[in-house]
DNA sequence: TTGAAAGCGCTAACAT
DNA sequence: ATGTTAGCGCTTTCAA
């Protein structure tokens, strides 16, 4: 690479050393059918040696594409929005887009902020992602690109958003637990004001019910998405119901205090009480003790899918409504009683 | 906003509706001086109405600059990687840039791949993160804009980086728990291959030796950065110094493996052994029992710096060299025999 | 104070 | 098979 600072090699630049026109350069290097394979060559060797780059921004410019997609996320700290963004990349980088990162911090100013510069920018399209399902406000109306929502909705139903399957979730949860012989079961679980709890906590209940069972303690325990919370309900839960043998968490954090709170009462995991948690959140579920079944939103799938209904959007085929991922489990030590021990 | 579908308004027609030329309109919108002010107000009113948007792209063609940066960053995933992105934005914003996300994954084909893409979309400087800080291969050698690396540093002591202070951190460390009383204290960390282990083991060692101390056990205990390393080497520690009075762990994960076998053997934290982490990853160490105090490496910060010292590599003033951001103690309870203890 | 026109780098339509 | 040219949307000379 030649040593030049500033000022990029242009087209104009290999199509002189190479001894042909502008055009002739163009289509040589775009592989346009119609030129003489020698003449190909010798742009390309110029091309080479220049250390020629095109410029997307002339391209942009020229063909309304910029083939870049926004990313406006509502909370790039939590760990929610990353597996959706590598998701997103997943499927954008395979068709050769690049994505524009911008982190709202949950404030309606900075969001309407990136927005705009997104328009100026001229993405294709925008992906908007959330740290939890409830429906959010669109983000604008009548926008001159498509958007899709993930790990969020719309508040409008004609927009379209990629969801996990919450309620299915706590199905796969309820029936797990079942398969494995319990029958004294509690829920402990985050803010009620959470649809992903509700939903959760609702098929879980039903679930248990077409088997004749109810939930222990007669209700689910709605709280915080924190380990003090699962021990402090932890705790309550087997004062309340001393015979308990399961426990389904609504998040790992919640299931690691529960499962801290259970082996201090000496109680054994799984042989006595099993824990089941939800997220897959796998530093927390891998260090827990014993390791942790767990619920897994396929978090990277659902920003998979949400860039593949951009990308289909993008080319005219809009998908409305809300589309779910489905959960899946992750079987590890704390719910399984065929597998021995570690520690 | 009008219900137009496709193909932006352009300036154009902005200054036909204002009845005004091309110029005039770009004028008046961008503040020049010596439009007449009423012709300004007819041009923003005229813009106002169609719901105009300038075109980055086109500003971008014309003037060469794009007001974009790169982030290449090797481990999206990595709880490192966000605070130094977000502090990077933060720099960055202010300036009205935007940042194009590069996700690597560690895999040096993808990294040129992106590096390509990055050139070729012309952004005017590039970020790349790491997770770690030991040396990396340079990105790429007389690149046409600049590049300053952020947590992690070049193999090329000309290029610029930004890393956190590892070896001040363990200092830090060292005399945090000499002042709270302690004196027979263990050292228990992750890989010896990582310099951070080794640069914070080699301080915390050094402030102790002027104190006339030595760490029990002899050495640092070098493992993995797992709460399972941390439970396995503090029960030996524990067997081996059974006196201990300190434990100073490489990072929060193993701080809390250590915590739980501390209590479990049926000792105090702080009273008997103070537990000491690094990282401050809140939800660590705020779960914790006690909560725990930790060393901040202010990532945040990191990326802020980084961002800035970016900012003036493209304004013609680089810096070069390797540059660090100071740690921080971050005091909770777990070292603290002056708070109560919680629960 | 305003208008006209050049040109940023590229692709595609048109001409040869 | 190749050359020439218009034009994407904008800012900035240069003229008036």
């Amino acid at each position: 690479m030649p040593g030049r600072v500033r000022g990029a090699v242009t087209l104009e630049d290999v199509a002189r050393v190479a001894g042909v026109s502008l055009g002739t350069a163009s289509r040589a290097l775009n592989g346009r059918s119609g030129v003489n394979p020698e003449t190909v060559q010798r742009v390309r060797a110029a091309a080479e040696r220049l250390g020629y780059q095109p410029s997307a921004v002339a391209r942009g410019l020229r063909s309304g594409r910029t083939f870049t997609v926004g990313l406006i996320t509502t909370d790039l700290f939590g760990r929610f929005s990353i597996p959706v963004m590598l998701g997103a990349e997943d499927a954008l980088g395979a068709g050769q887009i690049s994505v524009l990162l911008c982190d709202s911090r949950d404030d309606p100013i900075r969001e309407r902020h990136h927005l705009r510069i997104l328009l100026e920018r001229r993405v294709d399209g925008i992906i908007v992602a959330g740290r939890r399902t409830d429906p959010r406000p669109p983000i604008g109306h009548n926008l001159p690109v498509p958007v899709v929502y993930a790990m969020t909705k719309s508040e409008d139903p004609d927009d379209c958003s990629v969801v996990p399957d919450d309620f299915g979730g706590g199905g796969i949860a309820a029936t797990h637990l079942l398969s494995v012989g319990r029958s004294r079961i509690a829920h402990i679980t985050g803010p009620e004001r959470f649809e992903a709890a509700r939903q959760r906590a609702d098929a879980f209940s039903r679930v248990l019910g077409e088997a004749g069972l109810t939930l222990a303690g007669g209700a689910p325990q709605f709280g915080e998405w924190t380990e003090e919370w699962g021990r402090y309900a932890t705790y309550a839960a087997l004062r309340a119901t001393p015979d308990l043998d399961a426990i389904f968490c609504g998040s790992d954090q919640i299931a690691r205090g529960a499962a801290d709170i259970v082996r201090e009462q000496g109680l054994r995991i799984p042989g006595d009480v099993a824990v089941l948690g939800f997220d897959n959140w796998e530093v927390m579920a891998v260090a827990c003790r014993p390791p942790l079944t767990t619920i897994d939103m396929n978090l990277r799938e659902v920003g998979r899918q949400a860039a593949s209904f951009l990308l289909r959007a993008i080319d005219g085929d809009p998908q409305e409504g809300v589309h779910t991922v489905p959960c899946t489990l992750v079987l590890r030590q704390s719910t399984d009683i065929t597998t021995p021990l570690p520690n």
